[in-house]
DNA sequence: CATGTGATTGTTTTG
DNA sequence: CAAAACAATCACATG
């Protein structure tokens, strides 16, 4: 497993069992050992659709984001993401309903924008023969506002 | 040189 | 409806 720096540490089953995470690890609840899905399995591979939008992050990876610079700026020595993912995790949790809720506004805001690309993406697949794309069709779009830094609290 | 892996939770996706 | 998978990030190890 690559041992991340010596690192592979896996610890966490000693080191502090995370209360009770729903799926051991994120799959496989009934050990899909199938074709062997050891571990994380992103295929890139996926040019299939390269217009195919990426799943908006949730409010979570948009407080991590913020949070990300925070802890490595007082934890400059800790250079493993799994240590702010942790960290980020717990802290999360202390978060209260109003603090999240410029996050949940920001991925909700992420999540409409990706709709949005999933329209596109629908409308055109990815036929290459010729694109040609409604210039005046959609005149009426909704304008959006972004105000996503002024959320009161 | 390139890519995979580890870890967090939330949303998206699929059957 | 429910379960599963994947979303970003960083440093390092392996082939």
């Amino acid at each position: 497993m690559t041992k991340g720096k010596g690192t592979g540490k896996t610890s966490r089953e000693v080191l502090k069992p995370v209360d009770d995470r729903k799926v051991g690890k994120r799959k496989a609840a009934s050990k899909p050992e199938k074709s062997a899905p050891k571990t994380t399995k992103k295929d890139k591979k996926a040019k299939k659709d390269p217009n195919k939008p990426k799943r908006p992050p949730s409010a979570f990876f948009v407080f991590l984001e913020d949070f990300r610079k925070t802890f490595k700026a007082e934890n400059p020595n800790v250079k493993a993401v799994s240590a702010v993912g942790k960290a980020g995790g717990e802290k999360w949790k202390s978060l209260t309903k109003a603090e999240k809720a410029p996050y949940e506004a920001k991925a909700a805001k992420r999540k409409v924008e990706y709709e949005k690309l999933m329209n596109a993406y629908n409308n055109k697949p990815s036929s290459a023969d010729d694109e040609d794309e409604e210039s005046d069709k959609s005149k009426s779009e909704v304008n959006n506002e972004d105000e996503a830094s002024g959320e009161v609290v």
